[in-house]
RNA sequence: AGGCACGUACGUCAAUGGUAGACGGCUUCCCUUACAAGGAAGAGGUUGGGGGUUCGAAUCCCUCCGUGCCUACCA
């Protein structure tokens, strides 16, 4: 471990600023924690330890930080310091992706300034470019990550195109290659005519568009009749190799078989039947262009029709086409085909037509389907065994669970996928072949030339799809094919946190490749986190320009504000709203205050977790509530995490924090606390206070790392004694600090109920003043009148702080009221009254109106329950729980009722 | 075209079939020695419309309206 400046401050009775200021939390910690090898599975001394781990779903080595990386990152780092705090060995294992299209169309811009293209630079040199462009250039993400916080493993950070993960990918394409589930043939595949390659099905974006749909006429021969064909795309016309109709369309049964002049051309093509044909779309008849269109190259397989190839790899017409057309641009071939048909007659209509068309999905250049020598996958056993394992084990879970459905119909229909990329950034498909045409599959250059027989190989020129590296992405990047011990360990990793746009592109892959190479699943849970949607609710995307960029929201709420803000956001899509980041700011200036009161009385104080279990009677009353709070807050919390219930868990700790631990027990305990003089008394409240305050802050923690470093840093008295268990040796940090458990002895039910009646009386109190217009300075007396004993017990024993809380110059507790006949009164709970009274400030009038309100409230309420329990069907089919549940509520109100009827008739 | 979501306060979102909440905003009052990025109190909802199941529906079912997303081989 390298030796480290501690960054530990003590100053106890130093300035501590008003306002929380995020930027010099966020200055040294981050360091600190990565050079002292925090973020290491390796930190866990404990051989016993459970395990986490997350792959991080790598971005783009081109990309820069956006909010859907910051959401998904917030919620892995949450896990990852959670789990860890609980002492599991933890690795988050951080990488990139080298993202071929991405990443080469990115050079090959920057090589456009020079005026050059990837051709002049040739194969070798460009990629040596595209390498110095990541050295250089790439992996602002990482930088970017460090920002966030992430408590990633940068010592374990992987690339897809390191050479070990490469040794990866070749192994398993040689693998699948010997299984006959890789394959290389002709088949008609997406191509984009601009960026030169190939795509994948899920590459292709279909945009709607409003185009035309062209009738033409084609015909029969010997007759003079015609068969009418509509089509979107009459250039293709030159490439037909038939006709097909509906074998039951009766229109046209007796001319399938039948022969048509292929205008333009001298060709004469058959009319087919076949089933894909729908008689009720445009004339029922559909031109055949085996070579140009998805669906015809499939009829063209079942008759047996020839391929004629008019549109080249650049959308440009073929020789083929005809001497007329031969060198045009596929849209300027359109234009003069309908000019054509038109002058022949044979143009029947053009009408408006709404479809939807493909494009490339990074540069929107309308795809061609084109006939080309591609690699596959052969995809049928593979997804028998993503589908075998959620069959048999349920994995993996999906969270929210729709998406399993999603993903299994996805797999049900899934076809071969096209791996080849005619790309020079990528992993080179290990296929060689010799001078002779013949081909070798092999792990290396060496193993090829042993399998060949010859040196005088050729690599084929093509790489792989970038999503083929990442779907080894789990297991490659802890070592496979080696059996490193990190795989032993690590994998199936815990969860995968991504976006749902990935489900098919790499989570299912992922499992299916992890099922057939390790014979596991990846990962046990898949969370598909929610979209941050612009304030409209479009989609952020770059082309709009409607992104919030996350820095710039770390620069001005503050990294821990942003986090926490975004793990509230939870599985649902949300339109991002820049107040609920603020608000959140204001939260972690609230915890900067709170801690700010703790520091500044915390002479004679130190951080003591056993000051937290003294038994119940030794303690006030204040004190056993936030104890129970606490722990309840604790169990709360573990089960909200355990279950990716990010929303609950910040709601749950935004509430014990501001309402429970600000609101009312600093205020509870303040007259302890700030006691001028120095006693016993007085240390131990403080104590307590601010371990309190610790351990709120160890809850905190995974949410906003960088605030409660900070402040954990400053509380007295902590040192590596508070880490857990698993981290001794090492040195202080609330990021290995022990999360705290729930303790069930700990959570006290009557406390949080004496707790309650003391808060309803205080508001009651803030209440009237308020309505009264008692100014906030002015001290009045307050009576409270109780019947019940304990009652009067429990505000007995909180006097002091109730005389605080409510600014009362006097509080008198008795069984009967005695409060002068001009006071301001409210109901309590158990036939407790409050009065204030105000002689000579009360307005009658204004009080009975008040008082009315109230009453009003109290009937709305009873009518309803009282409606409910009338109905004889509630009483007998709801559990007797409900119904008693009902009968105690309805008898507090009529008590209510009663009292307040009594106080309204007081007021003559 | 199919499939899947969603529709709750002015806004953004919560709520195992059992008293509809939070945060922001808004109104009133307060710079009360942790915090005005704060404190106290308050107003605000027939849960998109209609129907059904149930003792009981924001929640389950049907339907209509509106909005998103995904998938698809209709030329």
């Amino acid at each position: 471990m390298p030796n480290l400046q501690i960054i530990v401050s003590i100053p106890l009775k130093m300035d501590i600023p008003k306002q929380y200021d995020p930027k010099q939390a966020e200055q040294h910690h981050y360091t600190r924690w990565e050079q002292a090898g925090f973020f290491a599975p390796e930190i866990n001394r404990n051989p016993d330890a459970p395990i986490f781990s997350i792959a991080i779903p790598p971005p783009n080595v081109t990309g820069s930080l956006h909010m859907g990386h910051a959401l998904q990152h917030t919620m892995m780092d949450v896990l990852t310091r959670y789990k860890r705090m609980c002492g599991y060995r933890t690795l988050w294992l951080p990488g990139m992706d080298h993202a071929g299209i991405s990443t080469q169309l990115m050079v090959t811009r920057e090589l456009k300034k020079e005026r050059l293209s990837r051709y002049d630079l040739g194969r070798e040199k460009f990629v040596e470019r595209v390498w110095r462009w990541k050295e250089e250039s790439g992996g602002q993400i990482t930088k970017q990550m460090r920002r966030e916080g992430a408590s990633v493993d940068w010592s374990r950070e992987k690339f897809t195109m390191d050479e070990d993960l490469s040794r990866a990918v070749r192994e398993v394409f040689v693998r699948l290659y010997e299984e006959g589930l890789i394959y290389r043939g002709n088949r008609i595949v997406n191509w984009c005519p601009n960026d030169q390659t190939v795509l994948s099905d899920l590459e292709v974006q279909k945009d709607p568009q409003s185009g035309k749909l062209y009738y033409l006429q084609y015909p029969l021969k010997g007759s003079d009749k015609r068969v009418t064909v509509a089509t979107t795309r009459p250039e293709t016309m030159l490439g037909d190799t038939a006709v097909a109709v509906n074998p039951n369309d009766e229109r046209y049964q007796n001319l399938v078989g039948s022969t048509l002049l292929l205008p333009l051309t001298d060709r004469e093509i058959p009319i087919v039947a076949d089933e894909f044909v729908d008689p009720e779309f445009g004339t029922g008849a559909v031109k055949v262009t085996p070579a140009h269109d998805p669906n015809d190259y499939d009829m063209g397989q079942r008759h047996n029709l020839a391929q004629v190839v008019v549109i080249d790899a650049h959308a440009k017409m073929t020789a083929d086409a005809g001497a007329d057309f031969a060198g045009l641009d596929r849209y300027k071939a359109r234009e003069r085909v309908i000019e054509r048909f038109e002058d022949l007659g044979l143009l029947e209509k053009i009408v408006d037509y709404e479809f939807s068309i493909s494009k490339c999905e990074r540069c929107k250049t309308v795809l061609e389907p084109l006939i080309s020598l591609q690699w596959f996958v052969r995809m049928d056993q593979l997804k028998d065994l993503a589908l075998g394992l959620l069959a048999k084990e349920g994995k993996p879970r999906f969270i929210p669970e729709p998406y399993e459905k999603v993903y299994t119909n996805w797999l049900e229909n899934l076809r071969d996928w096209t791996i080849s990329r005619q790309l020079w950034w990528g992993h080179q498909i290990p296929a060689w072949y010799t001078a002779g045409g013949e081909m070798v599959v092999a792990r290396s250059l060496e193993e090829a030339r042993q399998k060949a027989g010859t040196d005088d190989l050729t690599q084929d020129p093509d790489v792989l799809d970038t999503w083929f590296s990442s779907a080894l992405w789990p297991f490659s990047t802890l070592g496979w094919p080696e059996q490193t011990r990190d795989l032993e360990t690590f994998y199936p990793t815990s969860v995968l946190i991504t976006a749902r746009d990935i489900i098919f592109l790499w989570v299912s892959r992922m499992v299916m490749m992890g099922m057939k190479f390790i014979g596991r699943e990846p990962f046990a849970d898949t969370y598909i986190t929610g979209t941050i949607l612009d304030p409209q609710g479009q989609r952020m995307s770059k082309t709009k320009m409607n992104g919030v960029d996350p820095l710039e929201v770390f620069d001005k709420f503050g990294v821990d504000a942003t986090r926490i803000m975004l793990a509230s956001v939870g599985s649902t899509d949300v339109r991002w709203n820049e107040k609920q980041v603020e608000s959140y700011r204001n939260f972690a200036n609230k915890i900067w205050n709170a801690a700010r009161f703790c520091l500044l009385n915390s002479e004679g104080a130190t951080v003591d977790p056993t000051s937290l279990s003294a038994t119940k009677a030794q303690l006030a009353l204040h004190d056993r509530w936030i104890i129970s709070r606490l722990n309840k807050t604790t169990r709360d919390l573990h089960s909200a995490i355990g279950g990716y219930d990010f929303h609950d868990a910040v709601q749950t700790l935004y509430h014990f924090f501001w309402d429970d631990f600000c609101d009312w027990y600093i205020e509870l305990t303040k007259s302890d606390v700030t006691s001028e003089e120095q006693t016993t008394q007085r240390d131990v409240a403080r104590t307590r206070l601010v371990t309190v305050l610790e351990q709120a802050l160890r809850l905190l923690h995974p949410f906003m790392p960088y605030i409660t470093e900070e402040l954990w840093q400053r509380l007295p008295g902590v040192d590596s004694k508070l880490l857990h268990s698993a981290y001794s040796g090492a040195s202080a940090t609330i990021m290995l600090a022990a999360y705290p458990e729930s303790r069930e002895e700990l959570i006290d039910d009557r406390a949080e109920w004496e707790m309650q009646l003391v808060i309803d009386l205080v508001t009651r109190v803030r209440n009237i003043r308020s309505e009264m217009n008692i100014k906030p300075g002015e001290r009045v007396p307050v009576f409270v009148s109780a019947p019940d004993e304990q009652l009067r017990q429990v505000f007995n024993a909180s006097a002091d702080q109730i005389k605080r809380l409510v600014r009362a110059s006097e509080l008198r507790i008795e069984s009967e009221a005695s409060a002068p006949k001009a006071s301001a009164r409210a109901v309590l709970a158990g036939g407790a009254e409050v009065a204030v009274p105000l002689e000579g400030l009360i307005d009658f009038e204004q009080e009975r109106q008040r008082l009315g309100r109230e009453q009003e409230k109290l009937r709305a309420e009873e009518a309803k329950l009282h409606a409910q329990l009338s109905n004889p069907n509630f009483v007998d089919r709801a559990p007797a729980e409900k119904v008693n549940e009902l009968r105690t509520r309805i008898a507090d109100i009529a008590q209510r009722t009663s009292q307040l009827q009594q106080t309204v008739e007081n007021l003559q």
